[in-house]
DNA sequence: ATAAAAAATAACTCTCAGTCATTAACTGAC
DNA sequence: GTCAGTTAATGACTGAGAGTTATTTTTTAT
């Protein structure tokens, strides 16, 4: 009788009710109007129960950005495995954030606000989430650098950088992007876009192109 | 006699006074972390004086902000009068925030932070505030945009992108930079600069170098 | 010297995160 | 079935801290 892990799949069903109720909060009134009372509510438990799914607020925020992660992290590897030019495989990846970014701002912003917490100020949150981010993190990176490396082997990509150095810097090019549409509309930058008729996806192929066609 | 100018820049001393205040215990103690309540006794006020200067903690974070954006303003135009290649100036600019990240954790941190407040979440923010953090950094991106276009004039930058379009990029990288030291120690990004023996500083020069001389 | 205006205060309210003692539900042994 | 033990859930409670306001102190003008 697997008596354990039926209770085990049972918890990880109270944590992802718990989990759906806070997103759906949070994408109606935002990060810091959503109360843990209202999200206990709307996950039909009464508020204690919540701390014994998440240490604390803090942790449950973590936990959506864990879930962003985990979603991009299926989705890079789906590409990965595509038969196509490395340089198309970064594209389509840099796509995919880009498409995530733009139908769910919720996530994004999970993405970047929690997750920052500086030595100073991280005391109780859960480790555990925070260490799996942090893991999930690094392999999308590596996984960027993966499709890097068969660009460079199949040339479709030329350039003198290193693939690890390159990553980086579409990873920050990328988490610029992401920084620009959480910080809203009223910008010099989206007046640029438009007066050019250009979009993210369109800048971050251009960029793409130039960091792929350098004469080595 | 000047008697309302007098009043006006004393109460700008305080309002100093606090700000300097709040700073000195953020980089002590992170932001969420400091209440307004110490920073009062910090600046040798009490609690409600501060409201009397502030409208409440969150449009005193966006000062920092915008003192921050203010440095950045007034180097950028001074590296604007420097007799340089375009290219230099928009290494040197790039360089002077790289530089501000790097000895001042609270001005970036405020800077990314407070600013994002999207729709939902504005509410009680002293507009003016806003409005003056968002027109200094049009205003950066703008002098950015010129040394670019001085750049091309001059020869020391080949690109076929638009300067405003190339100034967005180069914007984005730097953001992206931004986060990646906000986010902190824990990081496969700094084994690899590492193991290259390179820093950030180093990796805008990369990044610029490529920008900057595309076959056109 | 005094009325009016400006600046400062501290006691107060209110919201909300997080805790804890108690109760309910389930599980298995007999 | 029922009783002991375990797990899950509750909601009343505490404490911290943001923001308010009635009152007092200080400054300025006449």
């Amino acid at each position: 009788m697997g008596k354990t892990e039926r209770k085990e799949r049972e918890r990880k069903r109270r944590k992802d009710r718990i989990l759906n109720a806070a997103i759906s909060l949070i994408e109606e009134k935002g990060f810091e109007k959503t109360t843990m009372e209202e999200i206990a509510e709307r996950a039909e438990f009464s508020k204690g129960t919540l701390y014994l799914y998440y240490n604390d607020k803090s942790s449950l925020f973590q936990a959506i950005k864990k879930r962003a992660l985990k979603y991009l992290h299926d989705q890079f590897l789906q590409i990965l495995q595509k038969d196509l030019p490395g340089a198309k495989l970064v594209h389509e990846m840099m796509i995919t954030f880009l498409d995530l970014i733009h139908e769910n701002a919720t996530f994004t912003k999970a993405m970047m606000l929690y997750g920052k917490k500086s030595e100073q100020e991280v005391e109780a949150t859960d480790g555990t989430i925070q260490e799996d981010c942090i893991q999930l993190e690094n392999e999308l990176l590596m996984l960027i650098v993966r499709s890097l490396q068969i660009g460079v082997q199949d040339g479709s990509i030329n350039t003198k950088l290193d693939p690890k150095l390159l990553a980086l810097q579409i990873g920050f090019q990328m988490n610029g992007m992401i920084q620009f549409c959480l910080t809203g509309s009223n910008k010099k930058g989206l007046q640029i876009l438009d007066e050019k008729n250009m979009d993210l996806p369109d800048l971050m192929e251009q960029f793409l192109q130039t960091q792929f066609s350098q004469a080595g």
